[in-house]
Order: structure tokens, then sequence, then C-alpha cells
RNA sequence: GGCGGUAUCGUCUAGGGGUGAGGACGCGGCCCUCUCAAGGCCGAAACACGGGUUCGAUUCCCGUUACCGCUACCA
């Protein structure tokens, strides 16, 4: 039986998760999870003027947000020091490394050095083009090329997935296994993701941080599977993948492409609204609770039911769960309305006919006794239309925008039952006094 | 400069010696319809260039170009 896989994301403590440092992982997470292996975690925090526990915090919250958890304890590679050294001295003393001016130079071997890439396949280095590379600084601290070897055999990888911009470190660490006698891990090179303009993500493309969609109102599933499609697709059609399981399950090293993928906000957006739109209420509502409760939108106090139907109406059409809360609130508190552009610009194109569907919707809804469900009202509606001789929507649109403020929303007789016949009515009339 | 890598619609990608080069985002149109979203249908849109190999290359080989990375006592 092979031995068990077990792979790594090894980022350093920056004070953010850069989106190609969380796709990296994302792989690493997605490989080990299919292969029933496992993911580990290092944090790179060697360079102590970058390091604090406040960044390490940042990225632990950010793989959290993703749900990429990690097995094992997490290994600080500063905890490393001594016996990164102490290497570095053994590699003295096997002749590997040499002295140089207080540092310690590593040799690299005039010898060609090539490796069987998971993804890149076939790549080959001639080892006496490559410079010998300083191990230990004349401080004695350990350079990052060399920590990541000794704690890579310490973690006891057996894959490196990476990022495509260490391709040219990996001849370098080959040859200190090889020096050290250790078991060279597969290699795989992931390629980079760039900005809009196919230059490298920097913060010149605005958000680079998973941090900064969060925010944005991404859901982190949806931000996870869109980050998976960057450099990787299935070889069907298939894009969505509603469950991390259904990704997993998917996934394949083969899948992963050679070159560098461009971010796309747009895609990421009709992503996040096709989670939104998909997800049941009860489980969209844990992510947005928060923003509900400030509004005073709790269970308890709308009533189960009602908050997730208002929630479900908004949802639908929502490519940001940002906007949830606030349109629950115009559904399930009572408001003063104010319009936006687009309902102003309708109101005045002919607010006399704006006022005549208002005042006929009013006449019909307020009059009847029956029952206030989508049906009934729909009806009346209808008929009141119908008498008139208007079009339908020369009442529904008046409502519509009467009660939201804006041209777009659900269906207007969903509309009136979720805000309740009085407060509907209270709005209507308002309406018609709008100056 | 040297070394390494990459190259299919604007973008993410599928495919692969003979295809009408497929899907998705975005864009345009139509249907549905009280608006929008969703959904359905349709449209515009690609094999970087030049040489080979071959009956036939977008696919294989070589070169060119472009882009990316490494070339630090950065990570």
């Amino acid at each position: 039986m092979a031995d068990q896989i077990r792979v790594r994301f090894a980022p350093s403590p920056t004070g953010y998760l850069h989106v190609g440092g969380a796709r990296t992982a994302l792989f690493n997470w997605l490989f080990a999870r299919k292969m029933g292996g496992k993911f580990l975690l290092r944090i790179e925090d060697t360079d102590r003027e970058r390091s604090s526990p406040e960044h390490t915090q940042v990225i632990l919250d950010g793989m959290a947000w993703l749900g990429l958890d990690h097995d094992e304890d997490i290994v600080f590679q500063g905890a490393g020091l001594e016996r990164h050294q102490a290497i570095a001295d053994q590699l003295i003393e096997s002749g590997h490394a040499y002295l140089d001016d207080g540092a310690t130079r590593f040799r690299i071997p005039d010898e060609s050095i090539s490796w069987d890439d998971a993804v890149l396949g076939n790549v080959t280095f001639d080892g006496a083009g490559i410079d010998d590379l300083v191990i230990l600084r004349s401080d004695r601290t350990p350079t990052y090329n060399f920590s990541v070897v000794c704690d890579d055999i310490e973690m006891k990888l057996t894959h490196v997935l990476r990022g495509n911009d260490h391709t040219s470190n990996t001849p370098k660490q080959i040859a200190i296994y090889n020096a050290l006698g250790a078991t060279i891990p597969t290699f795989g090179h992931v390629p980079m993701i760039h900005g809009i303009d196919g230059k490298k993500m920097s913060k010149r493309h605005g958000a680079t941080a998973v941090g900064d969609y969060r925010n944005e109102g991404i859901l982190p599933a949806a931000m996870r599977n869109f980050l998976s499609l960057l450099g990787w697709g299935t070889g069907d059609d298939r894009e969505l993948f509603f469950k991390a399981e259904e990704l997993i399950e998917a996934f394949s090293i083969k899948g992963i492409q050679k070159k560098a993928a461009v971010f796309d906000p747009a895609k990421l957006e009709w992503m996040n609204g096709q989670y939104i739109s998909h997800m049941k209420p009860e489980d969209l509502y844990p992510l947005v609770s928060q923003g509900l409760s400030a509004e005073g939108l709790t269970p308890e106090a709308k009533g189960k039911e009602r908050l997730m139907s208002a929630i479900s109406a908004v949802a639908e059409r929502a490519r940001s769960v940002h906007v949830i809360p606030e349109r629950v609130a115009l559904r399930l508190n009572p408001q003063t309305i104010s319009l936006d552009e687009k309902a102003t610009g309708f109101r005045n194109k002919n607010v006399e006919a704006f006022n005549q569907g208002l005042s006929l919707s009013l006449e019909c809804l307020d009059e009847t006794d029956e029952p206030w469900t989508p049906d009934v009202i729909g009806d009346q509606l209808k008929a009141a239309a119908l008498t008139a001789e208007l079009g339908v929507g020369k009442l529904m649109q008046p409502i519509r925008i009467a009660l939201t403020g804006m041209t777009v929303s659900e269906s207007v007789t969903d509309l009136l039952p979720l805000i309740g016949k009085e407060e509907s009515l209270k709005r209507l009339r308002e309406a018609l006094n709008w100056d």
C-alpha cells in the first residue's frame, strides 16, 4: 500500500491572505482530501520584521473562512532555527557546503537536475548555470530555500504543490535533498493568478486579499468554487460545485493548467449570485444573521417563516450577501420609502399615471376583506386593471415603487403579503403624497 | 543578458493529425413576464507568428515573438 499523501500550505504571515496563496492552499487541500491524505500548515515566520501573531491570525481566519481545515499542529518555521543550523553545519562537514565570508554557501553540483513535475511534466536545469546559494547568513539565520527543504523533509511531505514562481527554485532544492540523502517529494507547480491586464495580481487590481472579498459579501463557498476554476478544469463542462464534497470528488492534479489565469471579478460575482440564489434561506441565514440582527430582524421578532420568505425573496436577485439585511428590513420593518434614481425617473415620466395606478390599486386593496394571498391579490389587481382598461403593469410598477422605492423586486403579489396589509397600505397612501 | 516555463474567443476553459474548434462569464437579441433576477433559445467572438514532418496541422518538431518566473546573506 502506498504511503499516505502529505501536503502543505506554507504562507508568510504578511498581514493578509492573497488570493493566489489561497488558491494554492485550496489545491493542496483538495488533493489531500481527495486522496485521503494530510493537509498541513506551516507558517514561514522567519522574517521577524513582517511576522506577528496578528498577521498569522489573519491567514488562519482566511483559511477557516474558506473551509480549508488543516491536519496536525501548525508548524512555525522560526521554531526550527537550531535544527536548520545543525543541518547546515552537517552539510559543511560532508563537503556539500562551505563557508564564504561568514555565510554558509551550498555547492550546486555541475550536473543536470531534472524532475517530473506533476503539472509541468519533465523539467530540466543545468546545475552549472546555477550559482551556489547561501543557506545560512553570516548571522546564522537560514535562508528561504534552505529552511523550506529542511521543513518539508521534517514534515515528511510526499508532494509539494506550490506557485509557479518557485519552479526555478526547485533544482536548488533538489540538490539539497540529494546532499542530505533525503527522498525527493513530487513537485507540482501551479500557475499564477494575474490581474485583468495580464500582470501579477497586485493592489493596483483592487482586491487581492481573501478578506476583501469576504467584506464585499462573497460567500466562502462561491469563492472556493471560483478559485478552484482558476487554473483547473474538470475535463467536462462542469463549473458549479455547490458542495465541498463535489469539488473534492471532481478534483485532480491532471486537470491543472500550465498557464497563468486571469482573475475575473465579474465571473466571481455571477458565481456568488448562483450560490446565493441556490441556497435555502435556512442555510443563508447564519451567513447574514449578524446584519439582520442589527436591523432587529430576528426569527423571534419577525417570525421564522416570515423572515425566511423575505430572505429567499431577496436572495433570488442578490449577487452580494451584503444587500440582504437592508432589503429584508425594507420588507419587514416599518419604513418611510425614499426613491432610488430609476424609481424617481419612472415616476417623473408621468406622475399623473403613477398616481392613478396607485389610487386604483389602493381602492381595490383597501376595500377587500378577502385574505391577503398572492393569488387573491393578483386576481383583484388584474380585475381592477381590466375595468380601468389598463395593463396590469400600470398598477404593479407604481405599487412596487411605493412599497420599495425601487423598480426591481419580487413579484408585487408576493411583495404585498410579505410586507403586510397595514404597512403596505400605509406606504401606498404616503406615495400618493410624494411631491 | 543567462536559465526555466507558458501560449485556444476580451476572460475562465474543453478538445485534439481530418471538428461546423465545444461550454461558462461578460456583451447583443428573442422568449417568459407586473419589474428584475433565474431559466430557455439565438448571435458576435479564438487555435500568437514563421518554418518543417505529413496526403492533411490548431494539435507533433524547430525557430521567432510576447508574457511570467528565477538569476539576493528576500520570501
